[in-house]
DNA sequence: GGAATAGTGTCTCTGAGACATTATCTG
DNA sequence: CAGATAATGTCTCAGAGACACTATTCC
């Protein structure tokens, strides 16, 4: 990097693609874009696209996301994931891409964006069934596993629910992610003992269907401490 | 990503940085070269270059690291950290940048490298003195966070260590990169306890200057369970 | 012997997990 | 009433931290 001639260094194209998480109906949900044209016309890809000349990566995260699915990102959570740069990943040309993990209270079924093709929200537990453009299926691997790492230590995991939220909701999005059981009421003795994790909202009472429950909403805390970690991990 | 002609979208130069750190004399020391030319001259850069057409950033970050500053990574760590595109990040023109961290044994002082330019182990404590090229202050501050992390829960603090060392080393190693002290009693049990993370050289005794101690080597388990956390962290 | 580091023993306290129990709603 | 979810109480056990103590070397 010390000595060389602007010129004589190989181009790229260099793109941001999306891995956008909800929670839907209990289930851990992505968001996937089905493709219209070649190359993987028909399989499903990342909501992304091109980094701008005059923009960094993240910018061009929350551009695309709006652009391609209407969803803003006011109050979500959005993080670098990780950096792809196979030399065959895309068969067309050289690109480089910067991966994000977009976490957002399920905002409802997706419009079809600035492009005509489909988009919806795949539960995790269905991703067998798609077939993936790209490398797309292992950015959507790294990105859960991040995630499922995450919510042990830090506060994302609020970052899926809506503004109000039960301590019962709050678990579901834990199980959700997990794939496990959490007995509830440790649960519930760690998420309150953790300190301004979540406020209590006075007064309010949420619906279950059964007892009402009392609504919490995020605190300032962006570490969970101490961190919960899930049994089966060695 | 859907819709686009080849050949419409803005070129980028894509390059890696690595952030090298070892223990040299009980401190946590980067490798940091000089750079001769402009701009930044006399300024200090991370080892670093341009991702060949026809590699990946991995490979990339491999390649340069042999090339500028003779250190081999075969026993050693390495892992991408972040991706810094800031499009003002570098004054001739717009680059990316994948940066990575490597952890590697000391390996003594660098050769001089391939460009002329002067290249040396730097202490962390002494960086408020060093001049940075780029915005490499800011990966540098990214990637001991990085490290400050992962030492809590995986294996990579032995990635400093020589292939044989004495828990009094590596607990060494965990107050160098934490900067704080550590009680060697519970340090020593812990480490023990944590099945398969480091097995016991039968009969070696490791001359201290008193008593001497077994040694140890690192062992199969990539995960330290149950984690190591700091005391100090909220 | 004194200083230094290696290594063991043991006590206390926090917090996780299991599970029993009570509270409050719907049907 | 039964069934469901919310919320609390309590017991046990693992593990972290503090610190006293012993072991083995060099000077």
């Amino acid at each position: 990097m010390s000595s060389y001639d602007a010129g004589a260094y190989p181009p790229f194209a260099v793109t941001v693609d999306l891995a956008v998480l909800t929670i839907r109906d209990g289930a851990l949900c992505l968001l996937l874009i089905e493709r219209g044209g070649e190359p993987y016309a028909g399989s499903w890809a990342l909501p992304g696209g091109f980094v701008g000349i005059d923009e960094d990566a993240g910018s061009a995260a929350r551009r695309e996301l709006v652009e391609e699915t209407g969803i803003e990102l006011s109050s979500a959570h959005l993080e670098q994931l990780a950096t792809y740069s196979d030399p065959g990943r895309d068969p067309r040309m050289r690109v480089v891409s910067v991966a994000y993990v977009a976490l957002v209270p399920y905002p409802g079924e997706p419009e079809g964006g600035s492009d005509a093709a489909d988009a919806r929200w795949w539960a995790l537990d269905d991703l067998d069934e798609v077939e993936f453009a790209f490398d797309h299926r292992v950015i959507v691997n790294d990105a859960v596993e991040r995630v499922r790492g995450k919510i042990e230590y830090t506060d994302v995991a609020l970052r899926l629910m809506r503004a109000e939220f039960t301590l019962g909701e709050l678990r579901r999005t834990y199980e959700a992610i997990w794939g496990e059981a959490i007995e509830a009421a440790n649960f519930r003795r760690k998420i309150l003992a953790a300190e301004d994790f979540v406020t209590e909202v006075p007064g309010a009472l949420a619906d279950t269907g059964a007892r009402p429950a009392r609504l919490y909403k995020a605190g300032s805390a962006r570490l969970l401490h101490p961190p919960f970690r899930r049994s089966g991990v060695t």
